[in-house]
DNA sequence: AAAAGTTATTGATCGAGATCAAAAATATTC
DNA sequence: GAATATTTTTGATCTCGATCAATAACTTTT
């Protein structure tokens, strides 16, 4: 990422490893006080919100590679909550040494900033995701994403099981887990995908694409028009 | 914010003012390569991207004191355009400069951290938003961030006027305008609301804050259920 | 391996809000 | 200030996806 071997050296001296999480525990609750970032080495972690009339609301899932905590900064204290979905290996990075060293290392500061600016690009085109498209439209895009992102760590981009429920993927697109399950099966006899229980194999990535791009009714039955 | 007065006029130093926006007029658009981070001095400006059909969907609204780009530092390319709503005096700074700055005054850098880490807060606040309520509780909330807002920078937080369309509305809240205008006549209806055009009066701040916390249908037709 | 609990699928019904349509109010142009 | 264009309001209808309900598949416990 552009950092000096001895530089990366620093950064790794700060980094504490604990041990794994179990599916279910906690890395942190919401309105408990910020001190760390964490980095998601194996598994995966979903944040999550209470809702007022009691049930979760999902925020986001984190997988290898990724960052927690990113909200926090801003007041010093979690504004979600986040549980490991399955086993998982977290590394955490005092936030505090961790502005020390920015301060000191030029190219991590700016490592940093790009990365809370990443964080902003996607959370905008997420709103985008939510604020306008279809049910099939929100599915597709969640597993070209989901896709993407175990490409970029190594991991089959077309074959990988989901460490989530229904029920979690619904809370997080906006939508009723029936309506997940049923676009699975859809997506399934459509020949895009084939899926088991969590196990998904992306078919047709071509046509998967497709419908992120040209939502099946492009003049008609739109979720926002201005014509 | 935390800082000393001589840091205060360093940072005054990179500053550009220019000529104000007539409305209409962009600021920046998608794809250009981003230099600056802008800060609205007056008046009010939008950010949209266009969607794969053609039409516009609004990403955000920027009241005076807020800062627009933040999402372009990621990549060096801005990922929407900015317009004027109205008549807007605008400030310019220099990332570059800025995160030269910034390594040299630690205090800058942690504002630079929680400006950032605040716009992922808000970002994740308006994914719920769109993610989980009706059409009714996203009218609510946003007329209620609008006077926040407002009172934060001085104004009132029960009359100002809305210096975007009932379109740009209901394109930022995943709504047809249709359904945003049948809102407005009906908080006015109940006495919650003067709506006169671009003009609003709060009436009822509590009834307009209860619905946010407390939905209509709380047990039932909710958007997404875990029971 | 049977029992109990979870999670996912599938079907039937219903409603919030989109879409279509037209009129009314306001703004802009000539 | 009449004419044209834009924005907003209001009404009627229709659809997507939520909700309700029941079964099926899978997991965990005993």
């Amino acid at each position: 990422m552009g950092l000096r071997p001895e530089d990366v050296d620093r950064l790794d001296s700060i980094v504490k490893r604990n041990r794994p999480l179990q599916r279910g525990d906690h890395l942190f609750r919401a309105e408990e006080p910020f001190r760390n970032l964490f980095v998601v080495k194996t598994g995966a972690v979903k944040t999550f919100t209470q809702t007022n009339d009691g049930d979760e609301q999902v925020v986001g899932f984190h997988l290898p590679g990724e960052v927690l905590g990113l909200d926090a900064i801003q007041d010093g204290h979690h504004g979600c909550s986040a549980r490991a979905l399955e086993t998982t290996a977290i590394c955490e990075l005092p936030f505090e040494r961790l502005e020390d060293l920015s301060a000191n290392i030029p190219s991590l500061q700016h490592q940093m900033f790009r990365l809370l600016s990443k964080e902003i690009s996607q959370e905008a085109e997420m709103m985008a995701l939510l604020g306008r498209s279809t049910a099939e439209e929100r599915v597709a895009s969640f597993l070209l994403s989901l896709s993407d992102r175990f490409k970029r760590r190594g991991f089959s981009a077309t074959d990988f099981f989901l460490s989530m429920s229904r029920q979690e993927i619904g809370s997080y697109l906006g939508l009723a887990l029936e309506t997940v399950s049923r676009l699975f099966t859809r997506f399934q006899d459509e020949k895009i995908l084939k899926v088991e229980r969590k196990h998904v194999q992306i078919l047709d990535m071509k046509r998967l694409r497709a419908m992120v791009n040209h939502p099946p009714n492009c003049e008609r039955h739109r979720v926002n028009p201005s014509t």
